[in-house]
DNA sequence: CATCTTGTCTAGCACTGCTAGGATCGGGTC
DNA sequence: GACCCGATCCTAGCAGTGCTAGACAAGATG
């Protein structure tokens, strides 16, 4: 059984390292340069190692976004929990996920932007994506006021993610998305 | 002279031809279904005559893009003036923006989704983008309260644009649609 | 040591956006 | 009306894409 087990080990640290591969290259030159030959490449395999891991490019796009929502919601609660009072932490929490997306600009599309197979609010919603919304809606419900708290955070986050999403493409001036964003906190969540 | 006035009309209006029907065949199958080959086919000419009047698919997308662009400034326009009251107003404008996004989802792509090659939010913007843009300033900057107009407007789009995004691309159960609208057009405009 | 499974690679398919070069058609000139 | 020449269009092809069938070799098992 050893022998098996060493393999499994072998097969799983390989399977890590093409995600973290296609993670950098996309990062590096966006997910158009994320090929299935440049990704073998430079995994040092071939191309159908690939498909033994995952069913296609779809699948690798989606095993990227799921390692980013860990990530998101780990940056979300590291930020909320630093700052004290609802208003401060609604704003914490607006900066983090907007820093996010700024800093891994890749990771965002792959969660938000591209197609990677993954089920979205639903019953089987992969765990981190629950849990990167959990995060979310932890700090949301206290600025929720007469709103349901998940129908409020579902709000506040396309609010967050049009905001993201329209300056990340160039379709809103980058200058004045702190100001954005303090307007959006102030309106939308109650005192 | 007339031949040549006459050839040009003849190619404007071959240029109208592609364009419609890259608009028709993105909406009834998608953008990825939207190939120069399947495109020249539907047009009844060779591959190259598409090069010969946009430098690109991109270019493509773009002339979409900025068809739509007058479209829902009208749509917006059109909504805005049937409603009394800069808060029903704005109700109105949200409603149609979601309204066109969710009708015409490929031009939608077209607009705040894919790269059309088009300039956003500087001087050299298309005429049609700015104009759309204005359609959502002059019912917005009654209700921006003691925010800059033109800043406020663009919290309001991106928020509308995340709700859009969101929805269509399964991230958000389009069944609250209303609700959080009603949310956003409660809470960001000051009555 | 022979066998057989498991894993990997080579080679190829059908498709993509885009382009070079040749053929053909039409208008302008004699 | 005949010719030429330029504009216009198409055939064929390039390099690249995601994905897969089948050959092959290395390893574990008897």
């Amino acid at each position: 059984m050893s022998v098996q087990e060493r393999k499994e080990r072998e097969r799983a640290a390989r399977e890590r390292l093409i995600v973290a591969t296609a993670r950098e290259l996309a990062e590096q030159q966006g997910w158009d340069a994320v090929t299935t030959r440049r990704l073998a490449e430079r995994i040092e395999y071939s191309q159908p190692v690939l498909y033994s891991h995952f069913r296609g490019k779809r699948e690798i796009i989606g095993a990227v976004a799921l390692q980013g929502a860990t990530e998101l919601a780990a940056a979300v609660r590291a930020a909320t929990s630093a700052a004290d009072g609802p208003r401060a932490r609604v704003a914490a929490l607006a900066r983090a996920y907007l820093d996010f997306a700024e800093r891994n600009p890749a990771v965002y599309d792959a969660l938000f932007e591209l197609d990677g197979g993954l089920a979205y609010a639903q019953e089987d919603t992969p765990e981190p994506l629950k849990d990167a919304f959990a995060a979310l809606l932890e700090t949301l419900t206290d600025v929720a006021g007469d709103a349901h708290p998940g129908l409020f955070t579902e709000t506040f986050w396309a609010a967050l993610h049009g905001l993201a999403s329209l300056t990340r493409t160039g379709r809103l001036p980058p200058a004045d998305t702190e100001q954005r964003l303090e307007l959006i906190v102030s309106r939308l969540a109650t005192t």
